[in-house]
DNA sequence: ACGTAACCTGAATGTTTACTCATAATAGGT
DNA sequence: ACCTATTATGAGTAAACATTCAGGTTACGT
């Protein structure tokens, strides 16, 4: 959703501690409050109320609902990005296999869901974004295609001419499914361990499908040189 | 999201065919408003203006804003059954092989999702539905599951022993993905084409994988340096 | 200890919304 | 042509909401 323009940028920034630490319960309080009632009807008096504050202060730093709303999705884009890094860092690092690495990303997203599950979604869908955020949320997740077609640069079974296609592809199926489960954990007919071992074999056998072929054999457990 | 309860039934049904195509008309204009706006600023007036009817009229058959959203979901959970039970139908009648068979049902999938790409989200996940829909959405979703299960049966290729699991996290995956590109075409690496035949490679090569372990340790040291 | 900038308060304001109701128009049977 | 159930109207109502403001309280430099 995107709409039209909107103060964005509190008056006053936070100078001392003490109005950091509001600053700080406000969001906190938006995060619980949007998760569970949604945008529309998470009101401004609500988060007020559950961060303890009053009204009054809340909009001394932040010049509108949205405004909020904007910084908690700045917030988890940052976090998403760095988490990703991290991954790929500890798997260049330590080579693991194209099958522990794709675990590990599953699992690392599911902990990224599994706090507010609903949280994100919220955010991206129900809320009315300026352009600017909008744009970024796209290119966050298209870096993050970039960066995981790099990882998987160095897996030879991957035969993908197209890498950077087949890592779109990836980030989308892990970051929907993972979603969809994390917000609905008791309503699904695998365990936790389980959805994220399926979710793996299907990455791993995606990615190292070759393409002409009816069916083939795996090469099971190949790791890079 | 589930909420407390609201009549949800008219107090006088239509009758004559004038009243069935009032009717008719503001389930249409409801779609258009709550696909545009949302669901919370998809406003009762906005709906009743876009259907050409006047406000009262739409509350003569409609006791709640919910109850509309109610229809609305009612009827699509509906249309997606009868879809893929032609599909089960067309795929046994014509002996089509396991990878015309996902093609097609990936298309059919795309193509439901294309017309109003937001609606349904919008429905499930920012209605406050009455718990009774909220089942029979679950419930949906998991006689999908099933009746995919059912088909996959009928493959020789397909080794995996809890079918179920199996189909379960198909449909979820087809429908979360094409959502998700029906929803934002412009803003993919891949052409339509493109995106179907490689979502149908990833099924395809996920049921066709015959496992090489069990289960996996998430931790380092699973491959030796 | 004092002054002032930073911080906090919550009643008040104007707008938007779902929904009602008294009344008017219309259709279809006789 | 007439009668009555059905269908349509839209100004009006009460509640909920985002945001403002005038006036308090607190922390910090000096």
């Amino acid at each position: 959703m995107t709409a039209r323009k909107q103060r964005l940028e509190p008056i006053k920034p936070p100078v001392q501690r003490r109005s950091k630490a509001t600053v700080d319960e406000i969001l906190a309080a938006a995060a619980q409050v949007f998760e569970t009632h949604g945008y529309a009807a998470g009101t401004t008096n609500r988060i007020a109320d559950r961060a303890g504050v009053s009204i009054g202060t809340l909009y001394q730093y932040f010049p509108s609902k949205e405004a909020i709303a904007v910084a908690l999705l700045e917030r988890h884009i940052i976090d998403t990005d760095r988490r990703l890094h991290e991954w790929v860092g500890h798997m260049v690092a330590e080579r693991h296999g194209l099958r522990a690495a794709l675990h590990d990303y599953v699992t690392g997203m599911l902990e990224m869901h599994s706090g507010r599950p609903r949280l994100q979604h919220i955010l991206i869908e129900e809320t009315p974004l300026p352009e600017r955020v909008h744009k970024a949320v796209l290119e966050a997740e298209q870096t993050a295609a970039k960066t995981v077609a790099g990882l998987l640069r160095l897996y030879p079974e991957v035969r993908h001419t197209q890498l950077e296609q087949a890592g779109s592809l990836v980030v989308q199926t892990v970051e929907s499914l993972t979603h969809r489960f994390a917000a609905h954990p008791d309503e699904q007919l695998m365990s936790r361990e389980r959805f994220i071992n399926e979710l793996a074999t299907m990455l791993e056998a995606y990615l190292s499908y070759s393409r002409p072929h009816k069916s083939r054999q795996p090469s099971p457990g190949s790791c890079p040189p």
